[in-house]
RNA sequence: UGGGUUAUAGUGUAACGGUAGCACUACAGAUUUUGAUUCUGUCCGUCUAGGUUCGAAUCCUAGUAACCCAACCA
């Protein structure tokens, strides 16, 4: 038998490494977000790696908020970045916050400058911003550099005692103001902020920067592995200088590259613009890359696990093509969608040598293993897909057109006898005769059809609304664009059919269920559905071999 | 123009001095009561130039390109 071995990734390379030569006996990883925002498909990419690092290890995973600046985060980010990450398969080991080393952190900073290396500056942003240099010029030094320990101690107790406005005085970290690290050159480590904060209250008026509570934090909890994405390598040094000078636990950071995809952003920044500007309906608006959107959008969980498996993980940038994720939730949803019909577009389809008011139930297979079926009402007048008749056949073309015939699903072989138009030339019904020895099942007809379509009885059917959503943006690379990444948003992103007929067995329709209309795509009932209207959204469409067939003309 | 990181098919990702493999995409075909699924096959790649070696994606040298860093954001 062969043994099909996965590769590593380079961080489960360091991580194998640490265990065999005893490093550690077992690994703590941690999720960090900050909630400021949504949870969007890169952060599932985090969180898989993160959460996945645990399983595969036998270690654990801390979920902990880094709740250090109290103006941007909300305890409703906190609910939704909790709810994500369940919903995703995932269990923390420990639910932590920033926040809750606030009084850690402060003893730390003083324990700094005690040591001489911190120090309170009264300089301005602007001057801390001059005298910091630039990329190939050294900085320089603040004339509050030298201040004396007891001084320092003094000032940053009124700090934290509320003497001082905000802005007025900042802790800095004193390193080396010719570093050719930027993140060197004496980082503030401490701001005056008189903000409420989501948990601590009013407790606070000074609050420590991320790079001196997310590596103290890991530190705090005895993280092994701390991962974080590229844009973190300059704080590198930083994350362990710090280490070094406090001696605390040395917890090590490792980058890996940020998850990119096609046709959409990844910026909690931009995703709140275009929910504040209302180019979305909200956060979870299923156009949006966020966990919540995609949720409601359809994708299942499984689905998003095995794009997070897929995409790797690797250290250089990169570019995930949409379909990658298309590809992913058809693969999960074919086996587990719940084959119905639903006419998207209606156009009726009039039977004439069916006897009037008969109806017949069939059985029809509603799902991907034998034996499962459900029944689904034919009568004389059915509802077809509009764009399954075509007057003037095309090339290939094996659906309905004058004298040509097909399969209803799961019922009789029709052929198309004539059709109706409205004054504009619109087609309004097709006319057709049945074949009653073609009964599906029992089909002593001897005629065979290329061509199936669907159908629904229009005395049995369903009215519904559906939502089709397209790629978010028009172009590839949003954020590689000139000008505003806004005016890249594709216009036609949302569609929305009010007229569309549905079979009876859809009355009962779930959240929790996925369905397959079929030949259509993937669909999911949305929350905005109520006792007396169904509303559904299209995950995917199926792939669709005519629509390139046409294409290529 | 200082420092850092990264370069393998169209897109991702393996190969750890010994046959450049896998997935997605694209394309072609078989099967099909979903033009779906499934199955088969095809196209396409080691950033460049030198060097070391029996042998280089991998080691060395020199270039080139992309990305990140000058928030009291994370």
């Amino acid at each position: 038998m062969m043994s099909e071995e996965k590769s590593l990734n380079f961080i489960e390379e360091i991580v194998e490494e640490d265990l065999k030569n005893g490093k550690y006996k077992t690994i703590l990883t941690r999720f960090p977000p900050e909630p400021n925002g949504y949870l969007h498909i890169g952060h599932a990419k985090s969180i898989c790696l993160n959460f996945g690092l645990g399983l595969k290890y036998g270690g654990k995973t801390n979920l902990r908020f880094d709740d250090t600046n109290p103006v941007t985060e909300d305890t409703e980010y906190v609910d939704s970045i909790k709810e994500d990450v369940q919903w995703l398969g995932f269990n923390w080991a420990n639910e932590f916050y920033a926040s809750d080393y606030f009084d850690q952190l402060y003893t730390l900073a003083v324990k700094l400058i005690t040591a001489g290396l911190a120090y309170v500056d009264d300089s301005t942003a602007e001057e801390i911003a001059t005298l910091k240099g630039t990329p190939t010029e050294p900085g320089m030094d603040s004339v509050y550099r030298n201040r004396s320990v007891a001084e320092n101690l003094d000032l940053f107790e009124k700090m934290k005692n509320g003497a001082f406005a905000d802005g007025a005085k900042v802790l800095r970290a004193k390193v080396d103001m010719a570093a050719p690290n930027m993140h060197m050159r004496d980082p503030i480590i401490y701001r005056i902020k008189k903000a409420h904060h989501h948990r601590t209250g009013d407790k606070w008026c000074i609050y420590p920067m991320y790079d001196f509570a997310h590596g103290q934090s890991d530190s705090i909890e005895n993280i092994t592995h701390s991962i974080c994405t590229l844009e973190f390598i300059p704080h590198h040094q930083l994350y362990d200088w710090f280490i070094e000078k406090l001696n605390i636990f040395p917890s090590k950071q490792y980058e890996f590259a940020r998850l990119n995809m096609t046709y959409t952003v990844m910026s909690k920044r931009k995703l709140l613009q275009l929910v504040n500007d209302k180019h979305v309906q909200s956060w979870d608006d299923p156009r949006m890359p966020t966990i919540s959107g995609l949720r409601r959008r359809g994708f299942t969980a499984e689905s998003i696990r095995n794009f997070c498996d897929k995409i790797g993980v690797a250290k250089r940038d990169n570019m995930i093509d949409f379909s990658l994720l298309e590809f992913c939730v058809r693969e999960d949803l074919n086996k587990t969608a719940q084959r119905v019909m639903a006419v998207l577009d209606p156009v009726k389809l009039i039977i004439t040598n069916y006897p009037d008011g008969q109806t017949e139930d069939f059985n029809s297979e509603s799902g991907l293993e034998a034996g499962e079926t459900r029944i689904v009402p034919f009568s004389k007048e059915l509802w077809i897909e509009r764009e399954d008749f075509m007057e003037v056949p095309a090339k290939k073309w094996f659906r309905l057109a004058p004298g040509a015939a097909v399969r209803l699903k799961s019922a009789y072989i029709v052929k198309c006898e004539g059709f109706e138009k409205d004054a504009n030339g619109n087609v309004t019904a097709v006319h057709a005769t049945y074949i009653p020895e073609s009964k599906s099942g029992s089909d002593t007809s001897g005629i065979s059809v290329k061509g199936t379509i669907h159908w629904v009885s229009v005395q049995h059917a369903v009215k519904a609304e559906v939502r089709l959503y397209d790629r978010l943006f028009k172009v590839e690379e949003p954020d590689n664009q000139t000008g505003d990444f806004k005016e890249y948003l594709n216009p036609d992103s949302l569609q929305v059919l009010n007229t569309v007929y549905v079979e009876p067995s859809l009355k009962t329709a779930d959240l929790a269920t996925p369905y397959q209309f079929i030949r259509k795509g993937y669909f999911c009932l949305d929350r905005d559905s109520s006792a007396d209207k169904l509303v559904f959204n299209r995950t995917v469409t199926l792939k669709d071999a005519w629509a390139k067939e046409i294409k290529k003309n």
